[in-house]
RNA sequence: GCGUCGGUGGUAGAGUGGUCAAUUACAACAGACUGUAAAUCUGUCGCCUCCGGGCUACGAAGGUUCGAAUCCUUCCCGACGCACCA
């Protein structure tokens, strides 16, 4: 491929939205991709990445791979509005401490897919420039130390970390413009920076955005910090415009779109060079209905073991079959629309497009050897219905009852469950390859079971 | 601040003194069928049980009653209307 077909498939392929309308992002990602600063902007609480996370990250690793400069935004601030429990003062040497130790869990996820070296990403939060002086106590133990040079020597004053430049001593020393980034000017947004730029901003412009028209439809309430949300966010475009220099793209799942979309606007009052923005679509989760998110339970996280990665692959619905492969896998988008007219002829078992699938996505986040073994054990268990090769052992103690057993585990809820699984025969005994059907069942022994189709467990007895 | 309505199981949402562990839908789990897919059909879906029943639950705490998710009081939370302020 040469280098403008692979811009080309970048600016396109999972793409919902790429707005760059005079051009201006792709002629400098074609002449200066190293200059080139992306935004993409991050919940602070969100350990678990998933598959469907993954398909903006490995967006971003190809404009790394040109030599672009990702940064994360974390929306610690504009979340910290939200969170009901309405916590209004800020500690801010807690909650940096807080949010980098949530960012190293997240990188750690993510370094399986991004660079992360200086010159290619660089994560900053917008509490930098949201907090405000008066908003912030001094947490348990805060030293806050006047240094005065006073002819020569050094003294060190102590300053109430509660007094007012106490307060300012710890915001600064909590800010990452100038502990991350030294830089010696910093950029902050205060109310009357807010409220100037909503001077520009009419209501008719915020309620476009569908949800809000959605719920204004329903007769639903539409709060004001919700409806401001989307200028915040283009405030914080506007900020990093200003701290790394540029804010050339934005990138979010196609959710976001309109959010994105602000941030042009707000940097267009200031004067700015607009930036692009890119949506990209959003990948449904395993019921092949609703978005895939941890919350509804319908997702492939990236740190899956590759049996649990494969088998949760080969669950999906065939009708998101296509998706997956043009969303989560590397497989040239031509070969993808030969999938997708395969998926039509009635000759070919969907079976083994899916499992081709299952291969490609455990291959991306383990390895191909994994990937081979995944599918191989998959088809052993499932196919042939064989049992598995590494299945979860717990220890018991002969004489106990099983259903003690596995409620102590956490293998079941209760013994009520139990008993229901059992009258139901979905309890099986793979050692001599019946279905217990005794709710007194003891232990006597080693015991291998099934539960349902796919929970095996090996009792190993003392 | 005044007033009105409301807070029920994972979610939505019935129930307004006993027949309520609580209709129904969705989600979930299991069985059948399959390609561990989807769809469909069937069953289950608070905990414990010697399968007789027992225990804990309808925002919180008290009370009335033989008996309360249901009535009363106080409190907490939410929505709405009005007033006040701008």
């Amino acid at each position: 491929m040469t280098t403008k077909e692979k811009i080309d498939e970048m600016l396109t392929r999972g793409v919902g939205e790429f707005i760059d309308p005079d051009g201006t992002f792709r002629k400098k990602l074609t002449e200066s991709p190293e200059k080139i600063v992306i935004k993409f902007g991050i919940d602070p609480t969100r350990p678990d990445i998933h598959i469907g996370h993954a398909v903006v990250l490995h967006k971003l690793r190809q404009f790394q791979d040109l030599g672009c400069k990702v940064i994360f935004l974390v929306g610690d601030y504009t979340g910290q509005i939200g969170d009901p429990t309405g916590k209004s003062k800020i500690r801010p040497e807690i909650q940096l401490t807080e949010i980098q130790n949530n960012m190293k869990t997240y990188l750690d996820q993510v370094g399986k897919i991004l660079k992360e070296d200086k010159a290619v990403f660089s994560w900053i939060k917008n509490s930098d420039w949201f907090t405000d002086v008066f908003d912030i106590m001094a947490g348990p133990g805060s030293v806050t130390n006047v240094e005065i040079n006073e002819n020569g020597t050094t003294k060190s004053y102590p300053l109430d970390p509660n007094s007012l430049p106490g307060k300012a001593i710890l915001l600064e020393n909590s800010r990452m413009q100038k502990i991350d980034l030294h830089n010696s000017e910093i950029t902050s947004v205060s109310l009357s920076g807010v409220l100037r730029t909503l001077r520009h901003i009419t209501h008719s412009r915020l309620i476009a955005r569908d949800m809000f028209k959605e719920r204004i439809q329903k007769g639903e309430e539409l709060y004001m910090h919700e409806m401001l949300y989307p200028v915040l966010q283009g405030l914080d475009s506007h900020v990093l415009e200003k701290v790394y220099g540029s804010c050339d793209l934005e990138i979010g799942g196609t959710d976001q779109t309109f959010n994105m979309l602000m941030g042009r606007d707000v940097m267009k009052m200031y004067k700015q060079v607009e930036q692009a923005v890119m949506s990209v679509k959003i990948l449904e989760g395993l019921d092949g209905k609703e978005k895939m998110s941890k919350s509804l339970d319908n997702y492939i996280g990236i740190t899956d073991e590759p049996g649990d990665m494969y088998g949760k692959v080969m669950s999906i619905p065939d009708s998101s079959i296509v998706n997956y492969y043009e969303l989560c896998t590397g497989t040239p988008l031509q070969e993808v629309e030969e999938i997708k007219n395969k998926l039509t002829d009635s000759s070919i078992n969907p079976k083994n497009l899916k499992m081709k699938l299952g291969y490609e996505i455990v291959k991306i986040y383990h390895s191909a050897d994994l990937a081979e073994k995944s599918q191989h054990d998959w088809e052993k268990t499932f196919s042939k219905g064989e049992t598995p090769e590494d299945i979860k052992e717990i220890q018991s103690t002969e004489g106990e009852l099983l259903s003690e057993v596995l409620v102590k585990h956490n293998i079941l809820p209760s013994k009520s469950e139990w008993r229901r699984l059992v009258a139901s025969n979905s309890i099986h005994n793979l050692s001599n390859n019946t279905n217990i059907t005794d709710v007194e069942t003891k232990v006597t022994g080693d015991l291998t079971i099934k539960i349902g189709k796919k929970n095996f467990i090996k009792i190993k007895a003392k």
